[in-house]
Parts: structure tokens; sequence; C-alpha cells
DNA sequence: CAGTAAACGGACGATCTCGTCCGCTTACCA
DNA sequence: TGGTAAGCGGACGAGATCGTCCGTTTACTG
């Protein structure tokens, strides 16, 4: 008995280097896959991260596992701003502060919020507990801007993940100093409003179609290169 | 004279099948690109056209040639819209149909354009002229719009282009049949306008936070699989 | 209808990525 | 401080994609 919850203790208790190398992969990863997208090489992660091709598939055995793993930070980051937006006193500065912080996080990543989502369309089935809750959690919040009257009552809570999705995308279709997506926020919170709101715009790019009609959708480009 | 005349001209007249096959060629390009993304095999772009691997080479030698080939025809479709949008006589009614016209293209070929501002984020330097005759047009028709005193003033011409790339992400990243995409456009138009307007919105989807807090963007995701 | 040049398609070598195997190194424990 | 198991990294075979080469077919001309 003894022997083995020493054994055990011994078990739980992960090497310091491997620790350490298992943080830098994640890093690499993120970095890697907002760069060249979600199928970038392995090797280049592993490079990246100053470790071997084998400790790469040691730590995360499939490609999966590592991109589900560096994006568990950023799960848990979410969560951490649903929980505040839920804790503010008025809904209406909740919401979007809730809003505010997951754009930031997606520009501070830029192209990996949208390779996971490429690659992951479907439920991250895992998290399926979790994201309940965030539901619920966002429903309520939802209701309650409605109910201060500061958010418009026609407002679905889908609404919310439709904004995040579109910013997401446009941060990743844009070079990286881009200032467009904070004016994407700026106008969809205006008009998530319920009374209209006469804040100042952040200020616009110039001008660049950079393939309009070049484009139907015009802008620039990242994650994938071909 | 005549002997190099006429043979010019049938070096002008390109083979009936060459033609077709180039046609196919395109139209499995736009299809296999949205599905799979830009970097699916050539092979499958050319089985999918019902044509040899070589084929598709001699009529586009590089991956890229094919892209913006198969990219033309929007590009000339979006050049049209724009130029409908300045023949109309409201210039607001202009504008809100050149953006339901754009999206509804992207919608029609869901991955491809996202695809290609992966591909592309640069200029595409090739149709530079038409990129800033566009930039005029599309310029004037904001001015029209603000002296009509239905767009805002604040409003800038570059952000119908965030507008159109926004929605294009949001239309990648969803499933095929999702309706957040209007909705999105319903919003945005709705914070464009000067004065608040009650057209009601599309309706919402029921909401699935498909990976909320899972990611900081949540939702569905497409074109490339990991 | 016959001749010819252009177009076609499949096979093939080169290149790249994947994921595993095995001998070496190192962090932890007594 | 020495023993040991866990961790490490580079090499390597399998599989896939790329882009070209060449013998065959076919659309156009006279």
């Amino acid at each position: 008995m003894t022997t083995e919850s020493s054994r055990n203790a011994a078990r739980d208790t992960v090497r310091a280097d491997a620790r350490r190398n298992r943080e830098r992969l994640l890093a690499a990863a993120r970095a890697v896959f907002a760069e060249h997208g979600i199928d970038a090489p392995m090797a280049t992660v592993a490079r990246r991260a100053g470790v071997g091709v084998a400790t790469l598939y040691r730590h995360f055995p499939t490609r999966d596992a590592l991109v589900r793993g560096a994006f568990a930070r950023q799960m848990r980051t979410c969560g951490r701003a649903l929980h505040d937006a839920l804790a503010a006193e008025d809904p209406w500065e909740g919401l979007t502060h809730l809003v505010e912080t997951v754009c930031a996080l997606q520009r501070e990543e830029r192209g990996f919020p949208a390779a996971f989502l490429d690659a992951f369309p479907e439920t991250t089935a895992e998290h399926a507990g979790t994201r309940e809750q965030a539901e619920r959690d966002l429903t309520s919040l939802v209701r309650r801007a409605q109910a201060s009257g500061a958010l418009r009552p026609d407002f679905h809570p889908s609404d919310l993940v439709v904004a995040l999705v579109a910013h997401c995308g446009l941060v990743a279709a844009l070079p990286d100093d881009a200032k467009a997506p904070r004016r994407l926020v700026a106008y969809l919170l205006q008009s998530f409003r319920a009374t209209p709101s006469d804040d100042p715009l952040p200020p616009p790019t110039t001008l660049t179609l950079r393939g309009f009609p070049a484009t139907p959708a015009s802008g620039g480009g990242a994650s994938r290169r071909g």
C-alpha cells in the first residue's frame, strides 16, 4: 500500500522538463497554427518549440489533440469572461465587456480561432457540459440586459455568437494591424442597443479595396497560404 | 501575309474541346475549393471536371492561376453589382442592394471567397486598374447616400469592405444552411442607417454555442478540414 | 474524307509530410 | 552521489501530392 501510493504520487508528478516542453509546444502550436493555418507541418511546431518531433507526438498523439490542447487556454479565458459578465451589476456593461474581451482574445491570436473553427465545425464534444452551462449563462445575461432596457428586445443569444464568429473571420482575413475589426464591433454593439447611441466609432482605415471587385468580399487574407 | 493572318486567325480559334474543358475545370475548381479549401489536391479538381491532370496543368500552370481563374466570374459579378448600385436613383437603395447581392454571391459559393482571401491577402495586382475605379465608384456611392440623408455621416467606404469580409468569414465558418449571415447583414445595415429603422430582423437561429466557451468565437466551421 | 496540329490522359520520378522506433540524456529519489 | 525510469531527439519507411513526359485521340482545314 505504502509502496503503491508513493508510486502513484511519483507518477502524478510530471518531470519538470516534460511540463516545460508541453507548455512550449502549446505556445508554438498557437503561433504556428495562427500563422500557417491549422494543418501546418507538425515538424514546424516542434522546431518552433525547440523540441524534437517525437516529443511533440509523445505529448499530443494526434494533430487534433494538439489543436485542442492549444485552444484550452482560450476556452478557459472565455468561460471566465462570461462569468465576469454575469457578475457585473449592469448587464449591458457586462455584455459589452464580454464582447470586447473575447474579441481582444481573437485579435491576440489572429488566425488561430478561425483555424480552429475551420477544423472543428461540430460541437467540441468533451466540453458539452461546460457549453450547456455557458448557454444558460449567456441566455440569462441577455434576458437581464433586455430587462434593463439597454439591449433591444429582438436580440437573440445566438446573435452574440454571430457577432463573435464574424469578428473572428474578419481578424483572420485582415492583416495584423488592421483596425477594421474594432470598427465592426462598434457597429454591431450600436445595433444591439435598444436606443441609438451617439458614441463615436473608432477611426476607419483608409480605403483599400484589396481586391474589390476582385473578390466578392474584398479585403486581405491570412491563415492558410496557397 | 494572307497565310500569316489566316494562320493567326486559326490560332485565335481555340479548339472546342479545349474551351469546354476549361469551363469544366473552372466550375470544378470553385466547387472543390469551396468544399475542401484552397489547397485541395489538384487531382481532385481534375477528376471532378472529368479531365486528366495534364489537362488541368495545361490550362492553369500553377494553382494560383487556377484559383484566380475560378474567381474571375465572381469579380465580374461584383463589378456589375457596383455599377448597378451607382445607377440606382436612390443611393441608399443602391448600397443595400449592392451588399445583398455580394453577400448572396458569397453564400452561393460558401468557402471559396474566404479561401481566396486566405490565399491572396495582398492586392490582386492584375486588377489594379479595375480596383481603383471600383474604389472611386464606391466612394461616390457612399457620398451620395450620405448626402441623401439615409447613410450615417461617419460611414467610411472601407466599412463596406469590413461588412463584406465579415460576412464572408461568417458564411465560411457556418454550415451551409445557416441563417446567421442574413442576420448579420441586417444588423449591419441597420447600424449603417443615419436614422434608426424599425425593419424587423430576419429570424434568429436556435442558440447553439457550438463550442462556447470552447472557442473564443464559437459557432460552426467549414472549409479546410483538419 | 484525309492530314495535321492541337489537345488529351495516365503513368512516373521527385518532393514532402506523417508518425514510429531506438539509442542517448537527464531529472528525480534514496 | 549513484541508479533508474522517464523523457528526449533524430533517422527512417510509408503514403500522398506535385508537376512533367509521351504515346494516343480528336477537332478543325482543305
